[in-house]
DNA sequence: GGCTGGATGTCAGTCACTGACAAGGGGTGA
DNA sequence: TCACCCCTTGTCAGTGACTGACATCCAGCC
């Protein structure tokens, strides 16, 4: 973060990078996949907090509602992130690669969370919009509240749900 | 498309291309910013396209509606290409930095369909979040259809349409 | 004290991509 | 008809992301 902070993602090198963490370039690739891979970690943890979180929903509730509930579930857990998460999506807004990643681990996500909605008997094509359109609100939800604390997430998801069932 | 049917998109390298093409590598990359950039061409058609059937549709119907009506009158257009269409999706299916790419193209078109409908008086956020979750169900559709021609495009849209309305 | 597995360093190589400069070729105006 | 110009292409050299093969080091275990 210090160095992309300077001088940007493109144009900091990997063997940069690599000599900031006093390693190779060489070991760095061996830790992440790619260049990019740097900056997209802490995925699993969410995705974690999500698939427990959908766990604990009453089973009647329907698809979209289940994903709203873990939702709103992991607030607390990214509110906490935040100080983190803040320049880090201002890196990732900065460049296109990056973004393309970042929509990459959503889909990702989505699909994870199709697969948790399946699960509890949701039939698969269903799963799989439900989850994606649920990812596509949450994404967009979240980016929006880095941008501007103005308000907080839960309040802001509790308003794109709304948002949501008056669309059709 | 030869070249990656035979040998797959990660182990073709650029000057394949190039000189398949009949050109030096270089001005391969004059004509495409990217590799992968290759098979992405015709979005531009299916833009235009999907923005002026926007047009035509009454100005009081609902966003996702309006969207829907659109998809469903680019669809004998998609069925033409069909031909072309389905190995390119085979490609791109068998290649992850593919697919990434193809989310990125997605997602830049959900933000023009976002801008025609908030040129129509849909308010901003909400004309984003539709937008999204139309293209959404497109792409999925799409897909599916090329991978098996059970039933035809314009008749699995009208099912996913009403699958989107039982979501919630 | 020797041995082994896993993490790290080293090195050379491939390939995507870029900038700078040169060279052709077709259209335009004198 | 010819000089000129612009646009496209070729050439070349260079950067930087990644990869495979091999050497090395070190903690922990016998």
């Amino acid at each position: 973060m210090e160095l992309f902070g300077k001088k940007g993602f493109d144009s900091t090198t990997a063997a940069e990078i690599a000599a900031h963490a006093g390693v190779t370039e060489r070991t760095f690739f061996r830790h992440f996949t790619d260049k990019r891979e740097v900056l997209f970690d802490g995925q699993a943890v969410l995705l974690e907090a999500l698939l427990s979180a959908i766990e604990e929903v009453p089973r009647e509730t329907p698809p979209l509602g289940t994903l709203f509930c873990a939702f709103r579930s992991v607030c607390p857990l990214l509110e906490a992130n935040r100080s983190f998460s803040e320049p880090r999506q201002a890196v990732i807004s900065a460049t296109p690669s990056l973004q393309e990643r970042e929509r990459a681990k959503t889909a990702a996500l989505a699909e994870a969370l199709a697969g948790a909605l399946r699960a509890r008997g949701v039939p698969g094509e269903r799963a799989a919009i439900a989850a994606q359109i649920g990812m596509t609100v949450f994404a967009h939800v979240t980016v929006a509240w880095l941008n501007e604390a103005s308000s907080g997430l839960m309040e802001r998801l509790d308003r794109a749900e709304q948002d949501l069932r008056t669309l059709m």
